[in-house]
RNA sequence: GGUCGGUUAACCGAGUGGCUAGGUAGUGGUCUGCAAAACCAUUUACGGCGGUUCGAAUCCGCCACCGACCUCCA
């Protein structure tokens, strides 16, 4: 299979063709959500980045295993004071089983994902579903001597690790400087470093969500699902991992390990990793008081927020943006999206209507190759939707009457709009098609043939008079060329 | 403090050693009874200071500011 895919690979730090060991099949994993809270800014842009990327390897040809986790086990509040598992102190909060509120969030996450039309991974493994493969993968490293058993749980043995491969490989992190860099803190006395991590954590007293083990009853550590999963899925070798740049280190590094340390060879051949998103330039958290969930977006029910925004609207927003560079959230960027994206869909209807003449005045061979290059350069998305406004702004002209476009070219744009915007981007019209839609048709045929007669008859008080009228419910009327056209007001 | 990344016009956001993406907003015009849309034209740029170069926003150095990670756990 021949592309002209160019990756940045985070591991080498450089642009690398995209070369699958299997083609045409591809494997894929991203670290999925953590479920237990609602989903916010941050699990949208890995979601609609990796979802891009499957969607055109999927257009190319590859034939993509995607597999995306859900984290269901043993996590601690990161930001609270003390370390309490998150999943469990949210269940004790909200008087619920562990089970429960990560069922709720899990159903929460799939349908904010599917709002933002991101296509399902071909596999969503839980950790909680694999625990017996992580045991199974523990058991391999503690044989291999690369972990270690005290008081029930176990650790991964990175000194050990690094006599044979380099530790650090992918964050760039030198195992002294991490040492002379971490401070001392709590339950770490069982480690024999601080830079181990943990491969199975015995659960104390108050611990409810636990698994027996042959060292306890306990839960494994973070790491350890990915490598367990990927490689269960995927093999010990497959092509893509992506996730947030926040999860370089430590979580990648330690799966790198890991899956090197049991298996023998690398786990991954490309590494992508989409960049963090801010609010008005400050980073998101709870704390801030600036943390934005996706059903909020969805009903503009936040303060920084003057209106609601259409989960398309997210996703072009992102979109619109390089995944490697961080984005900036704010009211009027999102405005200023909402109504870009207005403009390009309402030019796919216009596309529709176009009369082909004899003469063209479109390069079409041309644009569609730039369209391509344009992706192809490490998915660069910012610069297809640009090129895409430049044909925007073409299809309108021809609307005008100010260029032409020919048969042919008109049913290749066509179809490149359907290519790119649709399948690739995942751009879709959203329906504002709401209960009796087809009675509110009618009414409004009638509506605009009572002010063609008044307006036949120059009566433009009456004509205005209707205009008003139905702005106020919320419907706006357009005088063009060719009648009147009609639409709700957002 | 360490490692890495960033600083582009009113806002968001690409990009390249010389040819000034794109969206939104603004301004002027065309069209229009008015309006909306569309079309045409157009104003604000590359954090600061040095250096390399015929030429740098783009390469190098220093400084300032911002961010991620540097921790048990996820």
């Amino acid at each position: 299979m021949q592309n002209n895919l160019i990756l940045y690979n985070n591991l080498s730090k450089k642009k690398e063709s995209f070369e699958p060991l299997h083609s045409p099949f591809v494997g894929m994993y991203v670290c999925g959500p953590t479920v237990y809270s609602d989903a916010h800014l941050g699990h949208a842009r890995p979601a609609i980045t990796f979802d891009l990327l499957f969607r055109y390897l999927t257009h190319l040809g590859y034939k993509v295993r995607y597999v995306r986790n859900i984290t269901d086990v043993g996590h601690l509040e990161n930001d609270a004071d003390e370390g309490d598992d998150k999943i469990e102190k949210k269940a004790r909060l909200e008087h619920l089983e562990p089970m429960e509120v990560v069922q709720k969030y899990m159903n929460t996450f799939y349908r904010n994902m599917d709002q933002l039309n991101t296509l399902h991974p071909s596999i969503e493994p839980r950790a909680s579903g694999h625990i017996i493969e992580q045991i199974e993968l523990i058991k391999l490293l503690i044989d291999k001597g690369y972990g270690y058993v005290v008081n029930g749980s176990v650790y991964f043995d990175v000194d050990t690790y690094s006599m044979k491969y380099e530790y650090g490989i992918l964050s760039g992190r030198v195992l002294e400087e991490l040492q002379s860099n971490t401070r001392v803190l709590d339950g770490q006395e069982e480690k024999k470093n601080p830079f181990d991590f943990a491969l199975w954590k015995r659960a104390s007293a108050e611990h409810i969500m636990r698994w027996p083990s042959p060292w306890s009853d306990g839960f494994p550590g973070w790491h350890l699902e990915c490598s367990a999963m990927s490689c269960k899925y995927l093999g010990n070798e497959f092509d893509i991992h992506g996730g947030g740049m926040d999860l370089q280190f430590p979580h990648h590094e330690c799966e790198i390990a890991q899956s090197t340390a049991a298996n023998g060879k690398a786990p991954v051949k490309y590494w992508l990793h989409n960049n963090m998103i801010t609010i008005n330039g400050q980073k998101m958290a709870r704390s801030l008081g600036n943390f934005i969930t996706l059903d909020q977006l969805f009903s503009g029910n936040h303060p920084v927020l003057t209106q609601q925004y259409s989960p398309m609207t997210i996703r072009f927003f992102v979109l619109q943006a390089h995944y490697r560079s961080t984005v900036d959230f704010s009211n009027e960027a999102l405005l200023a999206s909402d109504k870009g994206l207005q403009k390009l869909m309402k030019a796919i209807e216009t596309l529709s209507r176009l009369k082909p003449s004899s003469e063209c005045n479109f390069d079409f061979e041309q644009f569609n190759q730039k369209c391509y290059e344009a992706l192809d350069d490490d998915l660069n998305s910012p610069i297809l939707i640009s090129y895409l406004f430049e044909a925007v702004k073409f299809i309108n002209s021809v609307a005008d009457g100010t260029s032409t476009i020919s048969e042919q070219v008109l049913e290749s744009l066509k179809q490149l709009f359907k290519t790119f915007v649709t399948d690739i981007l995942g751009l879709k019209e959203e329906a504002s098609v709401r209960g009796g839609e087809a009675l509110t048709g009618s009414l409004m045929n009638i509506i605009i043939d009572l002010r063609k007669s008044a307006r036949e008859s120059k009566d433009w008080p009456t004509s205005d008079k209707i205009r008003n009228y139905l702005k106020e419910a919320g419907i706006v009327l357009k005088d063009t060329k060719e009648g009147v056209e009609w639409e709700r007001i957002e």
